[in-house]
DNA sequence: CTCTATGTTTAATT
DNA sequence: GAATTAAACATAGA
């Protein structure tokens, strides 16, 4: 449930969840889960306290206590967090967290078939967090800032602005998305990329992210599978001047792109 | 059976 | 050092 929308969506269910509300009971047996972490830390931070804020930084969602203590969640490739009453476990459940607010409980799950995702409390903010870099909602994606740090190096510039240091929260489809908005090669040297091509560039993630932002709002289900298009779409005519889309593998993930309108 | 997957980290190689 | 690449993690689905 990857991607800087999901998460957000995430972080809204989890405000309206758990923000004033105190924890009666928080469970994890799943060492893999937490990362660093244990199931008795688990719940000995968590158990007793208030929540006070749900926030969300890229990819990561930081819940923060009444005692100045944090819950880091990172969804990973397949996490996600539902409301689920008094239910019983489901297989892929990984953790639980009860909660209580002016007499009424909740129970909250985190759920991760793959256990890519991680949950992390601690005192102090994690460096995964710290070191993020700009939030395209929280800051916005400024493009002298982004022409900048992509300057700074040769890789791929796709893979570049995957690099969650430079900007936080895009993956792999909305990369792939915004560069074939942007009509630019996704194998490009990220330093070659042109200021007028970075600007491009950055009006095209705001705008596959608010789109995609968007098509969850005013929805309330677990549907994330958004319409795109050329994300997987290798093989097909480009939407825009009917070339064959093809493939190649950057930065270890594999991108569509058109090799007739994403020149240069 | 094989191949792929919305993410990240780590080891190996150049 | 930096940069690139492959493998690894764990599971489900086509």
């Amino acid at each position: 449930m990857p991607e800087l929308p999901d998460v957000e969506v995430t972080r809204r269910r989890l405000e309206r969840w758990l923000v004033g509300a105190t924890i009666t009971a928080a469970r994890s047996a799943d060492r893999r889960v937490l990362r660093p972490g244990s199931p008795r830390a688990f719940g000995h931070a968590l158990v007793g306290r208030a929540v006070s804020a749900v926030e969300r930084r890229g990819k990561w969602i930081r819940v923060r206590l009444d005692d100045g203590g944090r819950l880091f969640s990172h969804l990973g490739m397949t996490g996600w967090w539902i409301e689920a009453g008094g239910a019983p476990a489901g297989a892929a459940e990984r953790a639980r967290i009860d909660v209580t607010r002016r007499g009424s409980s909740l129970s909250v799950r985190y759920v991760d078939p793959r256990r890519f995702g991680r949950l992390v409390v601690a005192a102090r903010d994690l460096p995964d967090w710290t070191s993020l870099g700009p939030d395209p909602l929280a800051d916005g994606i400024d493009a002298s800032v982004l022409a900048s740090r992509l300057a700074r190096t040769r890789r791929a510039a796709k893979d570049a602005v995957m690099d969650q240091t430079v900007l936080a929260g895009v993956g792999n489809i909305i990369a792939t998305e915004a560069f074939w908005y942007a009509r630019i090669d996704p194998r490009a040297p990220s330093a070659d990329l042109s200021r007028a091509q970075v600007g491009r560039l950055a009006r095209a993630l705001d705008a596959e992210i608010r789109r995609e932002l968007g098509l969850r709002e005013g929805r309330d289900d677990d549907d994330w599978t958004d319409p795109v298009e050329i994300y997987g779409r290798a093989g097909s005519p480009c939407p825009r001047c009917r070339a064959v889309v093809r493939q190649a593998v950057i930065g270890g993930r594999t991108s569509a792109f058109c090799p007739r309108c994403q020149g240069r």
